[in-house]
DNA sequence: TTTTTATGTTACCGACAAGTAAAATAGTTT
DNA sequence: AAACTATTTTACTTGTCGGTAACATAAAAA
């Protein structure tokens, strides 16, 4: 009978993840790719491992089935625009205008990859009842702050609207449309789409100057 | 070996349609409304003859195969978003802006319709090759038309923007992402928000006041 | 009545893709 | 070496669904 294992401590780094786990995350990583160029219908699990060089069955290794593995693409997108929310400078700081329009601009930024464009494009339709829930529940969360940024803007008058609700659902609404054509038009490329759409939003349409 | 028919006037008046169009329109009315309810991938022609109290085949009488059913609704869905802009009152009449937001808000009256939601929420990706080649071209054609409009806006001095073709590009977007919320939030209808949109778009985020 | 045309149904086929079983391989431990 | 573990493959099953063939029915035409 061996004795108690010598605990190593280095061999539990964080950044030393187990190979598993890599792997596990390339297949995502791949698998978030296709899902949101293709969509998720059109894409097969073979076409995902042969992009990994693997054949279909490894892909069930790592990944209950092909359900799992797009609620987990939705999810990472989704966790990484709630974090957008997150890396809100403290408030009071600037104006709500200004908070919601840093906002904004890392919204975009994250809707540029893979899994951000997964979580906007793809309809939870695809998903289960429980995994429906879970990603309604964030979502439900990434619009809860829009608003407040917005109605923040409000109070502090650095913003006007008369509905926080539906302005917040055209701000996201309005960026996530950006997701479905900035492949169809390579040639302007996504952080200068976002800024103009973002000034647009701020400005609006019709002239200031008098 | 019969004389020629005689030909009778009446039983060609446009108004009488033969019992074979209505029912081929009934068909595409229930396709577009699956289709844009519950997507192109995830609806399966049999459900699509269920609501009609058909079976299967009998769509196939009717059209081809299922790729020509989706076709015909967002062409059709399309074909409505271009007469949009032909209703468009004779330039000159009025500003640019004006003539642009009464545009916009009979776009976004089509996007209730299940044909404009098929035409703006399936992807083309699911189209063959030549369809899909239609279909951009119809597209293109109603993204000029926006151009166009945001144009004459910014000649005549009503609208302020510094690029025509993002600015139509988030106008369109806007609008359409408007079709993919409004079934989970059904308390707020079609027109409320797409008039909200529309003030959000043309007055901007930022107060006016001074 | 017979024939033709239009419309619809039953019963089926074939393909594709998700998912699985079980064997093969390689690395690690004992 | 032997045994065990982790990983991947080959080969297969299976369900779904688009699509078709062939027959049924009924109305209109001849």
């Amino acid at each position: 009978m061996p004795g108690p294992a010598i605990a190593s401590p280095w061999k539990k780094a964080p950044e030393r993840r187990s190979e598993r786990d890599l792997k596990r995350e390339a297949v995502l990583t791949a698998a978030a790719r296709v899902f949101s160029e293709r969509g998720y219908h059109r894409t097969s699990l073979d076409e995902v491992a042969q992009i990994l060089n693997v054949t279909k069955p490894t892909l069930y290794y790592y990944f209950k089935n092909k359900e799992a593995m797009l609620f987990a693409c939705i999810q990472h997108g989704l966790d990484m625009l709630e974090a957008v929310g997150d890396a809100d400078p403290a408030p009071g700081e600037r104006t709500g205008m200004e908070r919601l329009v840093a906002y904004l601009k890392r919204y975009a930024k994250v809707n540029e990859t893979d899994f951000g464009r997964c979580a906007v494009r793809i309809s939870d339709a695809e998903l289960s009842d429980a995994s429906r829930k879970k990603v309604r529940r964030i979502k439900t969360e990434i619009d809860r702050k829009i608003r407040e940024l917005v109605s923040n803007g409000i109070e502090d008058g650095s913003i006007a609207s008369s509905d926080p609700k539906i302005t917040a659902f055209a701000l996201a609404g309005a960026l996530n449309s950006i997701g479905h054509w900035h492949q169809r038009d390579a040639d302007m490329v996504g952080q200068k789409i976002a800024d103009e759409y973002i000034a647009l939003l701020v400005k609006g349409l019709a002239p200031r100057t008098r």
